[in-house]
DNA sequence: CCGGTCGGTTTCGGATCGTCGAACCACGAG
DNA sequence: CTCGTGGTTCGACGATCCGAAACCGACCGG
């Protein structure tokens, strides 16, 4: 499939419906008004979009206000445990949060984006879960950092034509000859860190995972505010329980 | 919004996307060419969907053979945490499997149906996840029993004429009377109990949930094998474990 | 009781754009 | 070299999507 023009092509139609259903998620329900506002797109259409979603019970109706369904979960379940280890790495991540008491999150690549696919830790519940299924860019990340050290050089120049290494705080890699310098070392000692590359005050380490093939899948981190994270946790602690996670998902996958 | 026929109304191309999406969810992936099969549309047509569709980043390319993207964690997750209670249900649903060493649930009503939106337990990982999402008959579960015996004489009615009270296994209610015979019987006891009218040799007991301002906002239920579960742990021990996560549950909403 | 508002719904004509079929291209197998 | 397969482009036709306007019903305030 070729990348071609992303503006115009392909069916206009569809894409007003999920304009309509990322809008719906953006503004957590909207009503009729509100949705023609902010598209620009005529009453009627609107109706005749936000109709057929509801018929195929996409979207339910608050009385008045619209909303997501749950039914989006038969569409995220499949792609989130497609992947057996994408399982397995779901308890591991439970486990690196109990035994760090830091947050961890197994992520995974997905057209050069980074996807949070599982995260737990963090004192609070509302926030343990409300990262799931978030886009980062991968050199910003401990474990971004680990997933591109798996990839070959020509393949991470592509990342970095493709992505531009966007800078997110002041110390993010934004230099092609720094990260590769990076990657190296990352392969070098067989974990990645982060100190505050990603957000301003958060320190991480990450490492590869792979499955029962020995094929490179995603990676694990751990994260924590500097404060709270000493230098002996994310050089030494952080990295051998990692690597010890990622090792028992090799082998759960083997023997099972 | 009103109903009505949900056959050919509204926008058929959003309609035809969403065959193409469901359509890679059921098989896990398919190719430009088992598309074009299954829904007769013309190779053109269903390239310009899929084009569309990769676009959007709602579809990788797996070399060949299209699957969904993780990107409908974006559009799944919203739903699933609009509510502060359901991330809460999430933790107590945790303890549950855990106390029971059985498999628990937590499970909300949306336009008649009954979804699983947590879930935990069961000794393999494997399955463990693996039904979140999953749209099943109120009344033939037992948590849905629950969130049943909260409506209104009118409004369960509804729900009967709407469903017709499908006919799962032998013991499934698929009379009216029956079913309002039953739903007393729980609003008088407090919890619901289930012996093998969802699945042959499965049985359940689960209660209603409520938000701090005490509106019932779906039901927590812990279920196992016949051989497995006692009569005792059925009607006794599990009610009572049940309720007393239920009643946490309230509590954490209010003093947060 | 009445007028105003707002959301939902229907209608209709016109133009857009989605659809189809055919042809073209790239590639790999035989 | 040729065939077959999957992906892609092209062009013409016409279905259908769009927008504007009007109608309905409920609610609210005066």
């Amino acid at each position: 499939m070729a990348d071609g023009d992303e503006r115009a092509e392909g069916v206009s139609t569809t894409r007003k419906s999920f304009e309509i259903l990322e809008l719906l998620r953006d503004t957590d329900g909207a009503t009729l008004a509100e949705i023609r506002e902010a598209t620009g797109l005529a009453k009627s259409t609107v109706y005749r979009h936000l109709k057929t979603l509801y018929d195929m019970r996409y979207v339910v109706d608050d009385d008045g206000v619209y909303r997501l369904s749950l039914k989006f979960l038969q569409l995220s379940e499949p792609p989130r445990i497609r992947e057996e280890a994408y399982l397995v790495a779901k308890q591991k991540v439970i486990e690196l949060a109990q035994e760090t008491r830091e947050r961890a999150l197994f992520l995974v690549e997905e057209r050069f984006d980074g996807v949070y696919v599982h995260r737990a830790g963090g004192q609070n519940p509302l926030h343990s879960d409300t990262m799931i299924g978030v886009r980062r860019p991968l050199h910003a990340l401990a474990a971004g950092k680990a997933i591109l050290s798996e990839w070959s050089d020509e393949r991470v120049d592509e990342y970095v034509r493709e992505t531009g290494l966007p800078r997110l705080t002041e110390t993010t890699i934004t230099e092609r000859d720094v990260l590769f310098g990076e990657l190296a070392e990352i392969r070098e000692r067989g974990f990645a860190l982060n100190e505050g590359e990603h957000m301003e005050g958060l320190r991480s380490a990450g490492v590869s995972v792979y499955n029962e093939r020995g094929d490179p899948i995603g990676a694990f981190s751990v994260f924590g505010p500097t404060g709270r994270v000493t230098k002996e946790d994310l050089e030494t602690t952080y990295p051998r329980l990692l690597e010890e996670k990622a090792q028992e998902l090799k082998i759960d996958l083997t023997y099972d």
